[in-house]
DNA sequence: AATATAACATCTGTATACAGCTCGGTCAGA
DNA sequence: TCTGACCGAGCTGTATACAGATGTTATATT
């Protein structure tokens, strides 16, 4: 289909074809690079209800914004829309997904089964720059008992899941774990207004001090079990609220404004 | 390839234009669903070996085929690529992933653990549908002593494969388990001229027909817990052959009858 | 003959024009 | 005022030209 006849035979005579490149190779980006910076960017904003349920999010948009065409942004919101986060609607937009709670509840059940897959199957080494990383997280969490602040909060539990899932050595577990916790993420942050806010903060607490003990014990069954527990009680604690406003469930998750002034 | 004309007459003409009743919807279809339907084609080939794995795929190759531009099977590529059935490779195309054998072992180790979830989770009722579909797959397999069939066979497993993760309620649940068994499927069929036939066959047969019982009894826990042994037992002979290349056989597996009662 | 290098064929990656879709606003007519 | 059809702004979906990447082949040099 391509007419022959181009000038791709006498092109880029004029230009030097390379001047020793060797140094520079660091600033440039590989494509599928690019592509996983900014998924990443875009996945973090969806769990941090930076784009909060309901949002369209313009391809156009974000193009601009990470000097690309529109063409490497839709490849991320394809992929973001398999793991279930936005629903690209054609002449609409790119709508970030609601959290409905019967799916949510699913959510949570495979996720406490899988924890506990974690320790069975294919357990990698604690490393002391595992324990290091999460004593860090627990310095963070014990200075924000001050006040609320959901986007630091959601923060912590992202970079909490980051060293867990490091953890786990199957490939496949990992990439599941992964995805199910970004499903299922949000609505912790949502329901966080509706909860009192020192408990939230204290349950992470405890969940973290618990297990960088179990980590220093190298019980990785320890530290899937505490994970399994927290899992159930946030899940629980938000149960009880939702039973609790029982009639007024017309809308249970307020969005919460995160202060995007610029 | 329709360059500006609105109407859709010069469709394709193998496929069965629906004479235009009161809902005609059927006539056109939605980019999602040829999404889905490429993507369902081009995965069938993959687990049917009919793209062996390192087969390179051409894009243009599949736009001519189906009829569409790049863009649309970039897509599916894509969505290969991230449930790990293909590897896109800039400059060079889009390669067949090979199967490898501790990976395979870790999937299978994640499904095994998985079927048991699925009578845990959300069991959906089972319907005379479900039976008279596997009677159908039970037939269908008696009639594969003859003589070795690698695609049908591979079809087969398919298509009980269908009917069980129709029985998966939890949606969540239901993808993942969709996506490890294409992941893993494959290396039935690659094994296949390594194993004696008629055993595979039989399995298969006993597999199924175990499947039917359990379903009669409406007992869904009894279904997984069968479906769970054969994987087990086929993971095994794949094992022992492995261990035995050069002077073992692959020694035939031994059919038991699962008691399922609790 | 062996080897390094340059040219090339062919593939994927990106940008972009345009077609198709959705929804809200607008305006004529009852 | 109400209704309904229509139109247009703005979005996603598709096709395509071109840029970049890669493996191979041809060629010059030793």
């Amino acid at each position: 289909m391509r007419t022959g006849n181009k000038t791709t035979s006498k092109r880029n005579l004029n230009e030097p074809q390379s001047i020793s490149l060797g140094a520079v190779r660091s600033t440039k980006e590989s494509a599928n690079e690019r592509h996983q910076r900014i998924y990443q960017v875009i996945r973090e904003r969806i769990s941090l209800l930076h784009y909060p349920p309901h949002t369209v999010i313009g391809e156009i948009e974000l193009a601009d914004e990470f000097n690309v065409s529109r063409t490497p942004i839709r490849r991320v919101l394809q992929r973001l829309q398999h793991e279930g986060l936005v629903d690209i609607r054609s002449g609409v937009g790119t709508v970030v997904t609601d959290i409905d709670i019967k799916t949510m509840k699913e959510v949570y059940d495979l996720r406490m089964y899988l924890t506990e897959l974690i320790s069975e199957l294919s357990p990698r080494i604690i490393s002391s720059e595992h324990i290091s990383a999460t004593e860090a997280l627990l310095n963070r969490t014990k200075l924000m008992y001050d006040g609320p602040d959901s986007e630091a909060y959601g923060r912590l539990c992202n970079d909490l899941h980051e060293v867990l899932i490091s953890l786990i050595g199957s490939a496949p577990l990992r990439e599941i774990t992964d995805n199910l916790y970004y499903r299922s993420a949000r609505i912790w942050i949502t329901f966080l207004p509706n909860l009192v806010w020192s408990d939230v903060i204290y349950d992470q607490e405890m969940e973290t001090a618990e297990i960088i003990a179990a980590m220093k014990r190298n019980d990785i069954r320890g530290v899937v079990q505490v994970r399994r527990y927290y899992l159930h009680t946030l899940l629980t604690r938000i149960s009880d609220y939702l039973r609790g406003v029982g009639h007024a469930t017309a809308s249970p998750m307020k969005p919460i404004v995160i202060n995007s002034s610029d």
